[in-house]
RNA sequence: GGAGUUGGACAGACGAUCGCGGUUGGGGGCGCUAACGCGGCCCCAACUGAGGAAAGUCCGGGCACCACAGGGCAGGUCGCCGGGUAAAGGCCCGGUGGGAGCGAUCCCGAGGAGAGUGCCACAGAAAUGAAGACCGCCAGGAUGGCAACCCUAUCCUGGUAAGGGUGCAACGGUGGUGUAAGAGACCACCGGCAGGAUCGGAAGGUCCUGGCCAGGUAAACCCCGACCGGUGCAAGACAGGAAACACACAAAGACGGCCCGUCUGUUUCCGCCACGUCGCUAGAGCCUUACGGGCAACCGGAGGCCCAGACAGAUGAUCGUCCAGAACAGAACCCGGCUUAUGGACAACUCCGCCC
RNA sequence: GCCCUCGUAGUUCAGUAGGAUAGAACGUCUCACUCCUAAGGAGAAUGUCGGUGGUUCGAGUCCGCCCGAGGGCA
């Protein structure tokens, strides 16, 4: 589990990140969406993990694979990825029906390379007011 | 050793590193306040943290609101007897009756077809009303073989439900007496029905007598008996203020299908409101028992215990050891059941084979 | 979490009150027609009625239990 001030828990901003979120990553297990910020700020950036009744029809395997995410995100992403993620408020998640068949390491590996190889947008490194 | 039946219990354990929900205690700094204090944030420590099915949502309740949910109709549900439980008409226990199995044991939706209505296709003479004669059997008559009798063929009239055929099913079954042929017409046994006696708390069992009158379907309508108000924690509470109109009736509303009955003044504007707090977990609670009652389910007594309460929603990752790289699977208001999914062991019992 | 609805040919649907072989339209295939194709014409095939037990002589229909799809609820 990750820390409470890393987590994505108002509503409002889940939503607004779901649907207006910019594609920053993309993989054959799940998608990644950034919400930019609107004003420079020290707020850590938070996390959503969606994953659907499409994924697994029941809840212990869509519980294991949320856990298994939010362990690779509080270990691998939150210092090491400190500054590829400080441009956005909020980060979500979308699992893909594929990712039942990851393992732990194979998860790993594909978050980090994903993050690795994109590199960030000019422009939001000074966002507009 | 093999095959099988039943029952209860368990749901990997221990250690290491990183990490999370809740409660309690301590600390840090921030905001509001004149102050007392209040609010949320971070850190540390201790304790605690999913199931036998948490599942399906199939029954029964608690609880909340609608009237502390009242009467009738409609509608729904259940159905051998007795007991258990908060309740159950669907659950559990014991019994009765029926069925399956060599057996341990298992299964049953088991009120009424003698209140009424409907249906029983096709086939068949006839499908419910003591109805019905297709083939057959028997008697009488007519005609022919043949002049006549016997015999026989065809037709007509009548008797006959024993035989054939049809069908899931044809109005008790088997054997005998009887008869022109036959028939509960009569007799014996069996089955069913009614009455009586007796045993049992009851369902029902056993015995005696009578007479032969009774097709199936009620998971078809229905009848009898019993029960059920509706909505569901997304229930609901914190949670209101002002103005105008009216004060009887009426209208409208009170989350059910209809009627009755009961209750409530109405409208507009502002505020609140999908994101706060409570409901939210100590309860028909769990464990133990060489205690008492009961065949049992269960009840009572005694002792001990507090055992998740989240709100984008807490249990994971990696490694080591043990007999192991186990299955189904995740609380969301809470209980009691049922059903379905599923792992490896254990105990008791039954049948068969072999050995002593 | 709670409450509902629906599963029938390849597709969209009928089939109320049990009766034998389950229908319609579109689509598919075949044959003629044509130099060839389309349209029009003639004909044919197509179903474990979501699955599984039960009631009944007999189940798409009636009754349990599962499976799948869809919808609603401050």
């Amino acid at each position: 589990m990750i820390p409470r001030r890393f987590r994505l828990k108002r509503s409002v901003l889940f939503k607004k990140a779901c649907t207006s979120g910019k594609v920053i990553g993309h993989t054959r297990y799940f998608t990644l969406l950034g919400l930019p910020r609107l004003y420079q700020s020290d707020t850590p950036t938070r996390f959503g993990f969606v994953i659907s009744k499409k994924v697994c029809n029941r809840a212990v395997g869509r519980n294991k694979v949320r856990r298994r995410l939010r362990e690779i995100v509080r270990l691998e992403v939150i210092y090491p990825f400190a500054e590829r993620i400080k441009p956005y408020i909020a980060i979500v998640l979308l699992a893909r029906r594929t990712i039942t068949e990851a393992s732990y390491q194979e998860l790993r590996q594909a978050l980090t390379d994903c993050l690795a190889k994109s590199k960030p947008e000019q422009g939001t490194e000074s966002p507009t007011p």
